[in-house]
RNA sequence: GGGCCAAUAGCUCAGUUGGCUAGAGCGUACCCCUGAUAAGGGUAAGGUCGGUGGUUCAACUCCACCUUGGCCCA
């Protein structure tokens, strides 16, 4: 027991086991205390930029695990670059106008909502909003997010709301806004346009009918066009009946006429309709019968026969009910052949006037009441119902339906847009690869962009109506005041404000001349907003700079975020606003489903930091490759936490054998053992720069966790004991390791820090002590030697096998430690001199008390060290009670 | 229904342009150590590479279809 207290143990007070919540709740306050975030970036102030643009967050509740990871991968980016030589500035954003937050508050706010002005509601929502910036901000930072906090980007903000009618005004004095009926999803219960982001398909039942649409010219002779259709409400507004135009179509002669649909369909259709007695009379080409004109079944008006090769043969009758009204395929089918746009369905889904007997009935009471009408009439032919996929207000969940009204659109064709965009998407990075295929093909097939929502919770769409001309104006001057006002007074002036105190005085209209004007009163599609934030955010943050160098969001932003931004860009400054997008997959559970609360698989990443700590959360998020969908389960977070304790004890050891450390050796004077762990260290950053680079966070995790195990605990750290403890405190041998070890440690805790930065920083208070962990560079690669590095492939892969030996050894009981074997080689050729060369260190490598190596075909056997075991080191000797090294070792001792 | 994507041991990931008995670590089992100790070391078991066809001398790798899951859309 006397000679341990000669040994030079470890030492270190860092725990070997983190109380993470409390260290890191520590850490935090150092940090956003000392404002390391502005201290990096005034470090590197000279540097190059590195732009990592923020895609903002709707305020609207606590943060869950997908806000989590997302802010966590922009985390590791930022903190990366900020350490690889560039000023990396990171400004976070919130999205804070839109549907998400006005339907939170109609919700909390029930009825008292209807007494409310609209600036009261909008000073709620504001409220709303604000308050959960502060919590979701305090959320993000206990993730160890950095950035400037102080200072984020809102979407209300006044100089924000600028912005976006500074590009909205850009839009238009470049013609890319107009105004257009056109149909839109609509939901009749919130009054307002949809953006496809706003549907949810579900699965609905719905009446599917068959109804004829007799034929009047050229002779009728008793024939009909046979529509099928799941809207009974739309035939109001039927204008025409589409048909292929390379399908066949037959007439069909039955009982009491003749009718007429695609061949193709015939089978399905007198099966449905129960019809046994049936002759195909003729058969004519689609293409044959355009213009023909029908009767409609219940209006005095005519329905002609178009041509459309969207019609297909999977349902119905090749015969299609046209209202251009209330679809978008009809609408487009509509302009091609003039045919008016017949809207009888007003904003809350109630018939008007002009539906004749429907008026004031709701569209859905009218599917029953047109159906019987027809029934009476006999042009319904069959009624029956089906489930199928239909679209619902992601707000109120209710069914939403087609309806044509005057909104404002942004033009995607205009001035060559969307092929400016296609290449310009073609000459931006995508991690990964494929998502330039996914957003090309959204792009190449969006129709015009509709902006307008009849919505109090936005930004106003800055337009002025002619009270004498009705024109509106958008343009100019009538842009410029309202930049104005809204830089000095926010977008709520917009609905307090007279026009008159908007403009200046004697604005004329420019078309008639009239100077009385009145305001729009529709708001901008959020994604109008969220897409301005290029010219909003990057050129009027001065830590900025535009255009961004990533944008980095979850995959579902190709159509959103990156696509909004990428066309208000392209619209004025002819290039994207972005040099790179990243996207990552969504969290799933370990089963591979998607996270929900009804499925009761949702992990909280609150809860995680509680419970494991965000450094084992951020371990999760750089441990799984986030261009797929990330599985984060209970156990999966578990095992993080395994990894993340091998890491952290792995540098304590290292640690706390460098509490004495002083006098490095210079490189050339190092043990080949000592050489050779440099070199795998210096492979390892090499390997880790270039996936930080690449963003394969799960290879930097992946690759810095084996080499822990690997490399330094059972293989250098195990066999470096004997020297570290045993050996003198100043002995060569000794102070070789230490030198390794501290290089190892100084920059393996680089390395991890974009990672583990609480961690990374918590051993940097108890290592250097000469601040934060992110004011230093990441480690450069310097040392290879390849020749040194095969030999060593020779000697691990004898040391395997040297390995078994002892375990087979261990288990006949003739040794338990391996320091009581003594191992007899006999090896030829590469391997026989890969040995010999470090015959003096063979032993330590092996932590065996004896090697004896001789040339000769390959073999090993262990036996029992000879000899007596050194009281000190354990090590089997000739010598007792301690060998020769300890003897000399103590007699050193002061 | 359409577009894009994913599927390799219980888990997280590797598998270069198709080429030897598919790798690593974790976890598990068993063993050792007790001078990294709520640590450390070792050995072992674990996969018909989602399925079915096809191309090829040869397919985890290429093609087609299917299944499951995800995102987006209809």
């Amino acid at each position: 027991m006397e000679y341990k207290q000669t040994l030079n143990l470890p030492k270190t007070d860092f725990p070997i086991r983190a109380n993470l919540k409390k260290v890191e709740e520590e850490i935090e306050s150092f940090w956003f205390g000392e404002n390391i975030y502005q201290k990096i970036i005034e470090k590197n102030s000279n540097k190059n930029n590195y732009i990592l643009h923020d895609g903002p967050p709707y305020p609207n509740g606590d943060i869950h695990l997908g806000h989590a990871l997302n802010k966590i991968l922009k985390d590791i980016i930022v903190k990366y670059k900020n350490l690889a030589g560039f000023r990396a500035p990171y400004v976070p954003g919130w999205d804070c106008h839109g549907l998400p937050i006005e339907t939170q508050l109609i919700k909390e706010l029930g009825d008292k909502r209807k007494d409310l002005s609209s600036i009261e509601f909008r000073k709620l929502c504001k409220e709303y909003a604000l308050k959960y910036v502060s919590i979701q901000r305090e959320e993000f930072k206990r993730l160890g997010i950095f950035g400037d906090w102080d200072n984020p980007y809102l979407t209300l903000n006044k100089i924000y709301e600028a912005g976006i009618v500074k590009v909205f005004g850009e839009l238009a004095e470049r013609g890319y806004i107009y105004r257009g009926l056109k149909p839109i999803h609509w939901c009749p219960n919130d009054e307002t346009a949809l953006a496809e982001a706003e549907l949810e398909y579900e699965d609905d039942r719905s009446p599917s009918i068959y109804v004829k649409f007799q034929v009047l010219t050229p002779l009728p002779e008793m024939r009909s066009f046979v529509i099928w259709t799941t809207t009974p409400w739309t035939l109001p507004a039927n204008v025409a009946i589409a048909i292929h135009p390379e399908y066949e179509y037959v007439f069909l002669k039955v009982k009491d006429g003749t009718y007429v649909i695609a061949e193709g369909l015939v089978e399905d259709f007198v099966k449905r309709l129960n019809i046994t007695d049936y002759k195909i009379i003729d058969k004519k080409k689609g293409a044959s019968l355009e213009g023909i004109k029908c009767r409609h079944p219940f209006i005095n008006r005519e329905s002609i026969v178009v041509l459309d090769k969207l019609v297909t043969l999977e349902q119905g009758t090749g015969c299609v009910h046209i209202a251009p009204g209330h679809g978008a395929e009809d609408f487009l089918v509509g302009l091609k052949y003039k045919l008016p746009v017949i809207m009888p369905v007003d904003s809350k889904g109630y018939f008007d006037s002009s539906a004749g007997e429907f008026a004031g009935k709701k569209y859905d009471e009218a599917n029953k009441l047109i159906t019987e009408k027809m029934k009476l009439d006999g042009t319904l032919l069959h009624l029956e119902f089906i489930k199928h996929s239909y679209p619902h207000c992601w707000r109120c969940k209710k069914p939403v339906i087609f309806r044509a009204t005057e909104q404002w659109f942004v033009s995607i064709d205009h001035n060559d847009l969307r092929k400016k965009s296609l290449d310009a998407i073609g000459k931006t990075k995508w991690f990964p690869s494929w998502g330039e295929n996914r957003i090309r093909g959204m792009v190449e097939s969006r129709p015009d962009w509709c902006i307008s929502r009849q919505r109090m919770w936005g930004a106003p769409i800055p337009a002025f109506y002619c009270k004498k001309c009705g024109k509106p104006q958008i343009k100019g001057i009538f842009n410029k005041s309202v930049q104005e006002l809204f830089l000095k007074e926010g977008s709520d002036a917009w609905f307090i404000k007279d026009p008159k105190d908007i403009l200046p005085a004697g604005t004329k209209c420019p078309d008639c001349g009239e100077n009385d004007f009145k305001k729009e009163t529709d708001i901008l599609d959020v994604w109008f907003e969220s897409g301005s934030s290029h010219a909003a955010v990057l050129e009027t943050n001065p830590s900025l700079s535009w255009p961004a160098d990533l944008y980095l969001e979850g995959s579902d932003q190709h159509r959103g975020w990156f696509q909004t931004s990428l066309l208000t860009s392209m619209c004025f400054k002819e290039r994207p606003p972005f040099n790179a997008v990243l996207t990552h997959g969504f969290t799933i559970d370990d089963h591979g489903k998607k996270m929900s609360k009804s499925l009761g698989n949702v992990i909280d990443p609150q809860e995680v930091v509680k419970k494991y700590g965000a450094d084992v959360l951020r371990l999760w998020v750089a441990s799984t490759d986030f261009r797929a969908d990330m599985a984060a389960s209970d156990s999966i977070l578990k095992q993080a936490q395994d990894a993340y304790l091998k890491i952290r004890n792995t540098c304590r050891f290292l640690l706390s054998n460098l509490y004495d450390f002083e006098k490095p050796l210079k490189h050339s004077d190092l043990l080949e053992f000592d050489k050779y762990i440099l070199l795998k260290f210096n492979k390892l950053i090499d390997k880790v720069l270039k996936a930080y680079d690449n963003f394969d966070f799960h290879i930097v995790y992946h690759s810095i966790y084996s080499f822990c195990i690997n490399e330094l605990s059972s293989l250098y750290l195990d066999a470096n004991k004997d020297r570290l403890y045993c050996g003198g405190k100043n002995s060569i041998e000794r102070r070789s390791a230490q030198t390794a070890m501290d290089e190892i440690l100084k920059g393996l805790i680089i390395l991890i820090s974009p990672i583990l930065s609480y961690t990374a920083e918590d051993i940097q208070r108890y290592y250097k002590k000469d601040g934060s962990i992110f004011f230093k560079d990441m480690p450069k690669a310097e040392h290879s030697d390849e020749k040194l590095e095969a030999k060593w492939e020779i000697i691990l892969e004898a040391r395997k096998e040297i390995l078994k030996a002892l375990e087979e050894s261990r288990n006949k009981k003739e040794i338990a430690a391996s320091l009581d074997a003594k191992v007899l080689i006999k090896a030829t050729g590469d391997r026989f001199n890969a040995l010999k060369s470090i015959e003096p260190i063979l032993s330590m490598i092996l932590i065996v008390s004896r090697v004896e190596l001789t040339e000769g075909e390959n073999s090993i056997i262990i036996s029992h060290a000879d000899g007596q075991k050194c009281e000190r080191c354990w090590i089997w000797t000739d010598k007792s009670p301690i060998c020769a090294r300890c003897a000399e070792v103590i007699s050193n001792l002061p």
